[in-house]
DNA sequence: TCCTATGTTGTATG
DNA sequence: ACATACAACATAGG
């Protein structure tokens, strides 16, 4: 379920452990689809008895490091509905979670029920390249204009929502975020990414950065949003912009559900689904 | 039963 | 090599 947002909210969460050591890092299936590619026994024996130093977050990717020397890095990446979550030290484990880290007041615990999320382990001084290689942040000073319009060009041919979702660009943008933005700016999510004129070019690349920093500020603890937000309304049955109030338009637009207002966003026929 | 779900990746095609 | 489209992954809930 997370974006950008709610990914940084997951990963403030597990910093009630900072500082503490990990007395024991239990795995209920070492054999799970979230670690695929890791080795989930450097993993178990790397983090124990090991204090979390830090954490940071990057788009939709999060990063742990433990260690007096900070040499122990445990990425995790939620998927679809992966969660980080804080426990009493002794609990008993629900079904689909994946990774306890249990210290001495708290333990920290992955949940992810359908399994899209990953769990990265890296020892060593070096930054991993699952982290070294990440996407600048949009908050970034790469995140200009002119870089956003260059993307824009090369993907002319794409739908404006698929082209959000592409995390080497818009990292932590994701499928709620995407129509959030596109309502904002007043672009329909199904116009083709070259055919902006410059003028629009400009509102979508400031519109980008402005929900991303609003999500983050305004991100509730149930990861909620005011009513004043297209964010409620997509899941609504019917729903009305809460804008205008005209009955919202919804279709699969790059292969996902996309939600819109067809007075506010104009400019493209009535895609039905 | 069928459809949906806040994501990414591998594969096929142009 | 690059751009584009889409099935596949796994599970739960309406």
């Amino acid at each position: 379920m997370p974006e950008l947002a709610e990914v940084d909210l997951a990963r403030r969460l597990w910093d009630a452990g900072l500082g503490e050591r990990v007395l024991e890092v239990i795995v209920p299936k070492p054999g799970a689809r979230v670690f695929r590619g890791t080795d989930v026994e450097a993993l178990r024996s790397g983090l124990t008895r090991q204090p979390l130093a830090e954490s940071e977050a990057s788009g939709k990717q999060m990063v742990f490091r433990f260690g007096a020397k900070r040499d122990r890095w445990l990425g995790i990446h939620l998927g679809m509905e992966g969660d980080l979550r804080v426990e009493p030290t002794r609990f008993e484990p629900r079904k689909h979670d994946y990774l306890i880290l249990r210290q001495a007041k708290r333990a920290l615990v992955f949940h992810d029920t359908r399994l899209f999320g990953r769990v990265l382990y890296h020892q060593g001084a070096d930054v991993p390249e699952w982290w070294a290689k990440l996407p600048p942040s949009i908050f970034s000073e790469a995140f200009t204009r002119e870089a956003v319009a260059a993307f824009l060009a090369r993907r002319k041919r794409t739908a404006l929502k698929p082209v959000l979702l592409m995390q080497e660009r818009f990292p932590g943008v994701g499928n709620w975020m995407a129509d959030e933005i596109l309502w904002r700016a007043r672009l329909h999510p199904a116009r083709r990414a070259g055919e902006l004129k410059p003028a629009e070019v400009a509102r979508f690349h400031e519109t980008v950065r402005e929900v991303c920093r609003l999500a983050i500020e305004e991100i509730g603890p149930d990861w909620g949003y005011p009513d004043t937000w297209l964010f409620g309304h997509r899941w609504e049955k019917g729903g009305a912009c809460p804008r205008c109030g005209a009955d919202l338009d919804r279709a699969q637009i790059g292969g996902r559900t996309t939600c819109w207002c067809p007075r506010c966003q104009p400019g493209k026929l009535r895609v039905d689904g």
